[in-house]
DNA sequence: CGCAGTATAGAATATTTTTTCCAAGATTTT
DNA sequence: AAAATCTTGGAAAAAATATTCTATACTGCG
């Protein structure tokens, strides 16, 4: 009796649960194995997970049958996807991937689904950073501000409107902070003067650019912590973080975003603002 | 050189991180699939691992011995075990619930509050951003940046990192761009030189600048159109303006959010880039 | 008690996946 | 510029894993 097959895991369960009364006993046995450990089921082999509920393996597959797999494989897909897409991490990458797919049918050059797409991808990105951003990076972050003399800011290219912007709503509450503009190419003399009581935050994105990766370098030999924003913990500036902030930005078609970057960073300042700042009313944007 | 092999991911990570400089091309390849895709890494093959990131599965056995595991399978364990090892599975809406739930019993001031927030109110600010824009102001705005010979940027204070990125990213398309960024006080004297084949893309949001302000002005004696980025077709710099883009972005607890802005900042330039611009691949972020 | 139908274990087989190996290419050193 | 070393892609071999098959055991029923 071929059924159609479930295709979700909640679909699946659910069909477990009603059938079960009529399954044989090894039958059982194995459905309530897999209930009850789903993950196994995920990363385990057949071998493993039947013999763990005291099975053979051939059982397995047989229970897979019974739900209209064509085999135990089929059937573990399933619970593989839901790690795949439920699980903190990557489900970043299968949602863009899924998303991507999408918005290839359309006419990509019309500039409002140019429009549609980065709105899209950035929504994305944010449920993203939501989800992976670890709170005690924030607070120790915070916490880092506070103690800081003051606080430095490099990033450079695209980078640049992210540190541009702390550097800015950092100042306009009240604490001291000092963009490495480079203006003049003077980025290494600026970055001579920071002591162990200041602090840098680096922001740098694939490729990463060398004047920020010296910067960096510069805070660790001056004993100043480092707090990066940078998209992978391989890269130069993280390497030696006190916090590191991984922050996975929308790409649209080769084009990156900032949305994300710019969103840590106003958490920062505010998170900073509400817990140590000034608290007459310290806006974005300065009064006159 | 049999390498103590790391046991837990965390230990791998570090390892990872310490000795990336020195691995090979593909292997740097690998490990930065790896870092960003621990659980691709976990759950696929290594079939589907090494195309996903471009490499031959021998690879990635080859990336496991270099830190000290049997095979690539030996290395996946650990991984798998992480997953495992996490809690329980808690599905997404029930981490949701539980997040809300805490929240709502946490002071709102605790950083990853903060940060919620503003994800939260950033995307439905980029939600909103999408329904309001008009398609005919985007496509106007691309035929005006293709017949400039220059493009000018302003914006200062919460409105220059949006101008500074504008400026950034159209370089990269080749597109003839320049940021009047007053420094050493000079917007003034920078804008003195537009003429009426070039335009001016002005950001500005409340409380306006001046400094923008003069500079719309003297775009419009000067002949030059101009586009506007604000937060009202009332501001001085929208006034006069060939296209206005009104943009409400976000706005929490005090704070505005620049999220909508960039957006429709990439939308503008991606755009232009699509119809006109070199068709190499311009990136965000430059190669060195 | 014995027959029919179903369930099960375990071995045999088929398939997939991992690992090894080597030649060709690239890079560095001398 | 040649030699030596390291890196890489690809195919062949090995291992692990999944699936099928069959003989046997069990169950319910006349």
């Amino acid at each position: 009796m071929p059924k159609s097959p479930p295709s979700d895991l909640e679909a699946l369960k659910q069909e477990i649960t009603a059938q079960y009364e009529s399954l044989s006993p090894r039958l059982k046995q194995v459905a309530s194995y897999i209930m009850d450990n789903p993950n196994d089921v995920a990363l385990e082999t057949l071998s493993i997970i039947s013999s763990r509920c005291g099975v053979q393996p051939s059982t397995i597959v047989r229970f897979a049958k019974v739900f209209g797999y064509t085999g135990a494989s089929d059937m573990q897909r399933l619970f593989r996807d839901e790690i795949l897409s439920a699980s903190p991490s990557p489900s970043y990458s299968e949602r863009i991937r899924q998303f991507r797919k999408r918005s290839d049918e359309m006419d990509w050059l019309a500039p409002e689904n140019v429009l549609h797409d980065f709105a899209e991808s950035n929504i994305i990105a944010l449920e993203h950073l939501r989800e992976v951003v670890r709170p005690e990076d924030l607070t120790k972050s915070v916490e880092l501000m506070h103690n800081a003399e003051t606080i430095y800011l490099a990033g450079v290219r695209r980078a640049f409107p992210v540190a541009a912007y702390l550097a800015y709503s950092l100042s306009h509450v009240e604490k001291r902070a000092f963009l490495l503009d480079g203006v003049a190419g003077m980025t290494s003399e600026q970055s001579w003067m920071l002591g162990p009581n200041d602090i840098v935050i680096a922001v740098s994105f694939r490729p990463y650019a060398n004047d920020t990766a010296a910067v960096a370098e510069r805070a660790q030999a001056n004993g100043a912590p480092l707090i990066a924003i940078s998209d992978s913990r391989l890269s130069p500036i993280a390497r030696d973080a006190e916090v590191c902030f991984e922050i996975k930005d929308a790409e649209v078609r080769q084009f990156r975003s900032l949305t994300a970057s710019m969103c840590i960073a106003q958490t920062l300042v505010i998170s900073y603002a509400y817990k140590y700042g000034v608290d007459k009313s310290a806006t974005g944007e300065s009064r006159k």
